[in-house]
RNA sequence: GGCACCGUCGCCAAGUGGUAAGGCCGAGGUCUGCAAAAUCUCUAUCGGCGGUUCGAGUCCGCCCGGUGCCUCCA
């Protein structure tokens, strides 16, 4: 049983046979960094993120790159609007960009390209798409000439017909076609600007992920990912670039994921309907977010909610629970005295299950079952071999989805900081209730007992006691 | 208008044509002074109507409802 991944190309699931045997070369569309992120932006991290995770989990050694665009009409207006220089603009919201990501255990791509780093490989497909009169200077802009790929279309299903009658091709007299796009644009005065043999200007959108894919990963490499709304244009307009340079397909397996959406509706800035990762990180745990965004297959929609968090909240307080649990159990035995312990693993059924999830397109909704019902009998069982070797499995399961990224003590801690900071909580009033409590429980009190529980319950404490103490936390 | 996609329990969410995973919520049992946590048990015939088939949530057609792309967008 291998990894199947759907590919848009195609429409299809195929067999993922990477170009070269365990070795695997990725791009992903970054994020333009003139912004914070937003929710939509951590699924797609999230999404690939976790499929880098398993790629490298069944045995590959992954390339992985994944750009950001920092040159772009959005930049210098934000530049403009805020008075500073636009790289100015690329250093915060980079930064933003790794500290907001960094919380949702989103691991480093092997290399993160900047646009405005690679300005000469992107010039060299350029003059050399105008060299093959696949590409034309027009008033000092630099436009693919659509017609002369016949592919055109091929990714996102379009036809160039449907596109021309369509109501929003713009009317733009430079172009010799309406449906050309720039690869190079005339920059105006006092705009960030490169030399070029067309004179001074900036890359067009597209051609940096080709420039770029190019020049790290080569002319054909296995997996190019995105959102699904990067499918038409960019995606498309990609092809058409490097094809168009090297005569071969650049990319063997295109992978886009879908929408995060807000009442059915999709998240984008343009409606303004998003939530930013720091506004969320206020009230909700990252891994919490991330835990949310794994628990639908990457292709279906899925709808943002604070419900639907609040649920999450409650999964990933009890898998961490369990964690802390099987631990407890794990440190009574000596784990060391299992013979092939890690063959075992893998040979468990909770890996197996787990793999053949994962195989059949990034299955982690799946997968979600497979750990609950894995957290269920970790839960009840006994402290023997056994259940050293499922607890292991089912944390290596979850390693693998980038959950467990703390430790339970941990997350409880950030559970509660961020819980108390929306509800003003009074420790010092809380730990007297529980103490009164307990004196009353000692003397049998109950009723007086249950009144404190009362009150702590009234102000959203739930507490527990453990043959340890009482504890408790924020409901 | 063109091209796609989606509609499964109160909510979220899986489901190679062979008889509906999992989670939240809810009900009941065990545990507990009582709770909580844990655990056990219970809770859907798949938007509608036709068709293909021995058999359909799963294929085909039509209808209803919703979304996306066609413009920057993860």
């Amino acid at each position: 049983m291998s990894l199947k991944i759907f590919n848009t190309m195609s429409g299809k699931k195929e067999d993922f046979v990477p170009q070269k045997e365990n070795h695997v070369g990725m791009y992903v569309c970054g994020v333009t960094v003139y912004d914070y992120c937003h929710v939509g932006h951590a699924r797609a991290a999230i999404v690939f993120d976790t499929l880098y995770r398993y790629l490298k989990y069944i045995g590959n050694e992954v390339n992985f790159i994944r750009n950001f665009t920092d040159i772009d009409d959005k930049i210098i207006n934000r530049a403009n609007e805020e008075g500073v220089e636009w790289q100015e603009i690329n250093r915060k919201y980079i930064e933003a960009f790794h500290e907001d990501m960094g919380k949702l255990n989103i691991a480093s791509p092997t290399v993160e390209p900047k646009a405005t780093d690679h300005i000469p490989e992107m010039l060299e497909m350029i003059q050399s798409l105008v060299d093959q009169e696949k590409a034309y200077e027009s008033q000092g802009d630099v436009f693919y000439s659509i017609k002369t790929f016949k592919d055109y279309g091929c990714l996102s299903g379009k036809n160039i017909e449907d596109l021309k009658s369509g109501a929003r091709v713009e009317v733009n007299e430079v172009k010799q076609d309406p449906l050309d796009f720039a690869l190079w644009k005339k920059s105006k005065p006092g705009e960030p600007s490169w030399e070029s043999p067309w004179g001074p200007g900036r890359p067009g959108w597209h051609i940096e992920c080709s420039a770029m894919s190019k020049r790290y990963l080569g002319d054909t490499f296995d997996i190019h990912g995105g959102g699904k709304d990067l499918v038409f244009p960019h995606h498309e307009n990609e092809i058409a670039q490097s094809c168009g340079c090297t005569g071969k397909q650049p990319v063997r397996y295109w992978v886009h994921n879908g929408f995060v959406n807000i009442d059915k509706e999709k998240m984008s800035k343009s409606l303004g309907n998003f939530f930013t990762l720091r506004d969320i990180y206020k009230k909700y745990h990252p891994e919490v977010l991330r835990l949310f965004l794994i628990s639908s297959q990457y292709r279906s929609p899925i709808d943002f909610s604070e419900k639907n968090l609040e649920d999450a909240t409650k999964v990933m307080s009890r898998f961490y629970e369990g964690l802390a649990g099987a631990n407890e159990k794990l440190k009574k035995m000596d784990i060391n005295s299992i013979s092939e312990l890690d063959e075992k693993v893998k040979g468990h059924p909770l890996t197996k299950s787990f793999e053949a999830a994962m195989n059949d397109d990034l299955n982690t909704a799946v997968v979600m079952a497979h750990l609950n019902e894995g957290l269920r009998h970790l839960n009840s069982a006994s402290i023997n071999e056994e259940f050293a070797i499922t607890a292991q499995a089912w944390i290596n399961s979850a390693k693998v989805l980038g959950l467990f990224a703390s430790s339970p003590e941990k997350f409880e801690e950030e559970l509660f900081a961020i819980k108390s900071k929306n509800l003003n909580i009074d420790v010092e009033k809380i730990e007297k209730l529980i103490a009164d409590r307990n004196t009353a429980r000692k003397s049998k009190n109950w009723s007086e007992a249950d009144r404190c529980r009362d009150e702590l319950t009234a102000i959203g404490v739930l507490i527990t006691d453990t043959p340890h103490g009482t504890e408790w936390k924020i409901k």
